[in-house]
DNA sequence: AAAACAAATGCAATAACATTGCATTAGGGG
DNA sequence: CCCCTAATGCAATGTTATTGCATTTGTTTT
């Protein structure tokens, strides 16, 4: 069995075309994706319901997770492997943001730390969103 | 002249009234409001587009700010006094969101801190996103 | 290997959210 | 008070996302 198949064999997501096309893209790249992204990545034309409802799979069976980084689409990208579940997602880690090139990345060993917060109010979870330029775009190799 | 026609006056906006309504409730919400919450907030009736005009114009000349707390929709904020101008948008202050009453407040003076960035990333600005209970749904007085 | 069942897909329609052009109105400097 | 520009309201349209339902496909069971 490929590896793909058994990636979604994993989450508990049955193996059909659709979603082995979807996750060849999001392990193809190592940014962020959008629904407009995926569309122009995918070679053969899948209905734009299948990719939303594919996506919505993904999420609720801890293979991606949901990125909010201003811009007006939400973006997706890969749950580390082992870190989410369908029950909970584990994606504090930190989320940056390109100015240059506007891709989105993960950066899973950068983890929030805030202390200390106003008297009354209670943390669960954190995390950071941080902007600047990216490896690629300041120069270095990918 | 009123305080709120003083705060238009001071971000280089024509008082009107539509921008003294929408003003005046910000003012009243300690919390941030979609444009949704916006509308079933106002008494008289404005222009969907209007609202959406004062906004945009309210954040391009330093009186909110934007925020992305994992709902659909966009939210808004006055921006802390004297932190924000038509040229530059300073909120990189911690945004927290309860699990219970779904209310985005922010923390002016909860600041990240990542320091140590892996290679080539070079961060311009930062900021937090915290779940968890907020002071009131916690019991404390408001 | 075929049948049977449930889940996934594709199409059409529609909902939710947001923006544009343009004619009209209103704020505020002179 | 007049005039000019900016702001507003309406209608139309654009963009993004979702729903219902008939059909197809993957997987389990026999």
């Amino acid at each position: 069995m490929s590896n793909a198949n058994h990636t979604l064999k994993e989450h508990n997501l049955k193996s059909t075309e659709s979603r082995l096309i979807i996750l060849a893209i999001f392990k193809e790249n190592t940014h962020a994706l959008s629904y407009n992204d995926i569309e122009s990545l995918i070679a053969v034309k899948l209905d734009r319901v299948t990719v939303y409802r594919t996506l919505k799979s993904f999420e609720e069976n801890g293979l991606i997770h949901q990125i909010y980084d201003g811009s007006t689409q939400v973006k997706y990208a890969l749950c580390p492997a082992g870190s989410c579940s369908s029950h909970q997602h584990k994606d504090s880690h930190a989320h940056f943001r390109c100015d240059k090139c506007d891709k989105t990345f993960c950066l899973s060993d950068v983890v929030s730390s805030i202390t200390a917060l106003p008297e009354g109010y209670q943390s669960k979870s954190q995390s950071v969103f941080i902007q600047g330029i990216c490896k690629v775009c300041n120069g270095h190799k990918n």
